[in-house]
DNA sequence: TTGTACGCGTTATCAT
DNA sequence: ATGATAACGCGTACAA
């Protein structure tokens, strides 16, 4: 009953009942102040006596009064907003993280403004001009391809928090992932396990982080003494069907191999489905890494071994620097560490 | 070259080079006519004189204006932008649908801005009073858990439109999939490969599409003469563990089968791992076929056949219906009919 | 502590 | 066809 009237003033709420316009204005005048008071105290700018407060939290009450964050903006300056440039809306790796950025904004009333730069700087540039026409408070950029140099000026007039690289700057606050260490991780997994030549796919390599991730793999090669062969090393672009032609590339080329690293999950599922279909099991046959821990990771067949990056987190955090940014705070999260989630797409390699 | 000078470019405007707040009124007084002309070219509100047009469209030009949408917002009631509410940001279905709004949307120049509902009708009802706060010309609702009525009133003052129900109200536009058809199209399959033993695992009953695919499931059976039995129905939840432990029940009570139809995709591959980890092959044990296609279906081991929802479209067709709404015209456009697409984990029984 | 008056950048309504 | 002027709803110096 309870939850059946609550749907309903939901509901009804939603329909408008008491939206009409009600205006600061006609707050102010129902409580008998002037504009200005109400305005201090929605803002906290100022002390006011307890009993005028009083009257216009009432009145506030009563007429359904919802600030007009439109006008809001245009006044104050401040509109409640933050721009997040993402690369694709409906990234299985990047759509988590805005759903943690959400939550963290809206919990301190602001809105996340999402746009899509589609790994083109160019577009991303757009992106901001648009997010920066529409005032936003602050800016979150998802990695992206924008310079490092248009980011710090950028920076200058409005707070910025980028993820995927070291930066240091004023008005700045850099998020940065260990791919270098998490690729050193998987790669180490692997060795333990017994193998010794192992394939690595790599990502698109204008991407820093897919570079990083290639050294990850050599270093922990070179760690175990392992020569590095170039011929295990085959291009992938980060999606799946990249994975998918990598492999059979690199069962064509006749190079043996027991294991396979792929710089990221989506190409892992290539993979493994290359694998499939070319009569190799993982892991029995091939035993398989990837690095992101995609949602679908826990779920494919067999469960995908992978580099555990925690996305969710890094959109509370990017958030929350954000919001400190904007407190006039400094930001001091850091991002955990890679993590290896083991599960069953490697084994240990049978001495055949 | 060409490459090169334009990435600085962008680089340049997005670290705000220009964007030093450039208003309509210096745009008005460097090409000397009035701030209303400037505006009406803005607009095309009115017929201007060429030749002060072309002033003004070099003025514009030469200082980067770019025309404030919170003032505009604040002025003309109209902000381009739109609600758009969603269940879950980092949808795998939904998500592809954010992606084709925004195409659309940002072609006619708005701008989206998404809120999540997770499934919560109290909240869905708070994210759109957020959007109508913040004066959203528009508002698309991506099915959820609102009620018609809500809608109804909802549409008086904003147009909607709302995808998964028929509806028909004022301001109103309803984008609906049929369901019970897909579901329908899927069985047939599995009967036609001369499956007779057809487990389903359903969705959660709050979603009305989880019970059109129940229908259809039952509708071909019936159809097919093929007994209907519930030993073979098992609960689900949508997504990848609900899938799972539906296959493992199913297993576990002995129940012949000898086909799996999951009603989504999520379900479908939590199954095939049920399946992988009880030792039964996909198809050569058990055929099994989803509903939905995500992007992961196709790479999937083995790839899922399932029935194809057009979710880009989906996206796609509601901002432009929505666009439509705004122009004042009526929306006619309808979601392209379910598709099967047969992949490999489904295939013809053999008579053993 | 509180109120007055002005400005934010644009569109709409009048005139001309 | 064009320009002046008044909103739009709020924040904020400034004055009281």
């Amino acid at each position: 009953m309870k939850s059946k009237n609550s749907l309903r003033a939901a509901a009804v709420s939603a329909a408008g009942a008491h939206s009409p316009k009600v205006t600061l204005e006609m707050v102010a005048e129902a409580s008998g102040v002037s504009p200005s008071t109400v305005s201090r105290i929605l803002n906290g700018t100022a002390v006011v006596s307890p009993d005028k407060r009083a009257a216009v939290d009432q009145a506030i009450a009563e007429l359904g009064f919802i600030p007009n964050p439109i006008a809001r903006g245009l006044a104050g300056g401040r509109t409640l907003s933050v721009g997040v440039v993402t690369q694709s809306i409906d990234s299985p790796f990047y759509g988590v993280a805005l759903r943690g950025i959400e939550e963290e904004l809206s919990k301190a009333g602001y809105s996340p403004l999402f746009v899509s730069g589609h790994w083109n700087a160019e577009e991303e540039a757009r992106c901001i001009d648009v997010l920066r026409s529409r005032r936003v408070d602050g800016l979150i950029v998802l990695t992206g391809r924008l310079s490092d140099d248009a980011l710090r000026v950028l920076a200058k007039a409005t707070p910025v928090v980028v993820t995927g690289r070291k930066l240091t700057a004023p008005g700045l606050f850099a998020l940065d992932f260990d791919n270098f260490e998490g690729a050193r991780l998987a790669t180490h997994h692997l060795l333990a396990l017994g193998h010794r030549r192992i394939a690595f796919i790599t990502g698109d390599p204008v991407h820093p982080d897919a570079v990083e991730r290639f050294s990850g793999y050599r270093a922990a090669l070179m760690a175990a003494g392992v020569n590095f062969n170039p011929a295990l090393v085959m291009p992938g672009k980060y999606h799946e069907d990249s994975g998918l032609m990598a492999v059979e590339r690199l069962i064509d080329s006749a190079e043996p191999f027991t294991a396979i690293f792929a710089a990221n999950d989506q190409m892992a599922f290539g993979a493994a489905l290359a694998l499939h279909r070319r009569g190799l099991r993982v892991p029995d046959d091939v035993s398989l890494v990837g690095f992101d821990d995609l949602a679908g990771a826990a779920h494919s067949v067999p469960p995908l071994s992978t580099i555990h990056q925690a996305a969710h987190e890094l959109g509370r955090l990017a958030a929350t620097s954000l919001l400190q940014l904007l407190a006039g705070e400094t930001p001091t999260g850091a991002l955990p560490a890679p993590r290896l989630i083991v599960r069953s797409s490697s084994r240990a390699l049978t001495s055949a």
